[in-house]
DNA sequence: TTTATACTTGACTATTTCTGTCGGGTATAT
DNA sequence: ATATACCCGACAGAAATAGTCAAGTATAAA
């Protein structure tokens, strides 16, 4: 089970965000230098994050982006969602009609994956981004 | 973030076995047939669970494999540890001397997968066979 | 008004991982 | 003997990942 690197950086530069959270916009060439994320890549990141609402852009120099919520309303699950990382356990999910491995009946281990995924979920909707803050700030990283 | 089909395949291979957990071993055939998993997958995969010792093999004509221990003892972190399933959150982990993403420090959601993985685990950790098919029974699943 | 900054968009590609397949074995019950 | 079933390693097609690249547009500042 792998957690893919869009998601991580995705976290990465919002943190990052947060933190020089002012009035001033942020720039992804800070954000790329900062955190060590390309900055083709952020920007394919960014994009998801702004149709969907997490932050704002602002054009031109001095432009850049603010989060468009408060970091506390902002949760690890929104941000996942927004960049298309799921949890993905059971083939069968999408295929609702017929059953898993293309039997008639659900796999037997099915349950199992479900309950799974609520509960990772349940950690993903319990996080915000203001938890990771402040859980931060205690540890004094970077 | 997904689980692989190595993984569910062993799950799935491991509730058949232990349903049929008689005196008589199971062969992978029968399994490949029921499950609907391919017969060379299933044996790269009963190849890992015996040198895990979560099964024990049989030759010969009538032969098989037995589960190794009692399905409550067999918890789902055994399992995924035996056919290579891990959760990986960071890449930092690894190259631990140095920090996340070729800096120096760690990265600021170093914790946070740190989390992440204690609280995936836990899941694992918890749940046995035993208790699979207990909640097998009473959806009547397959 | 020119220029540099920085967002915007979409296509493309190398790499890695996954999901098996294939071909050869060896052991054992009948 | 022979069929069954485990054993083992190499290999390969497909999919996903992790970016790169190119060609824009909007805006602030000089």
């Amino acid at each position: 089970m792998k957690l893919t690197s869009k998601g991580r950086y995705a976290v990465m530069a919002l943190m990052d965000l947060a933190k020089f959270n002012s009035r001033n916009p942020v720039s992804l060439r800070d954000i790329s230098l900062r955190q060590g994320i390309s900055l083709d890549f952020l920007e394919q990141i960014f994009s998801k994050l702004k149709r969907n609402e997490i932050v704002q852009s602002i054009r031109g120099t001095q432009g850049g982006y603010i989060l468009n919520k408060q970091p506390n309303e902002i949760k690890l699950a929104n941000i996942f969602h927004a960049v298309d990382e799921t949890v993905k356990t059971v083939k069968c999910k999408k295929e609702s009609k017929k059953g898993c491995n293309g039997k008639a009946t659900k796999c037997i281990t099915h349950n199992l994956w479900d309950e799974l995924e609520t509960h990772i979920n349940n950690f993903f909707e319990n996080k915000s981004l203001e938890d990771l803050l402040t859980s931060n700030k205690e540890n004094r990283i970077q």
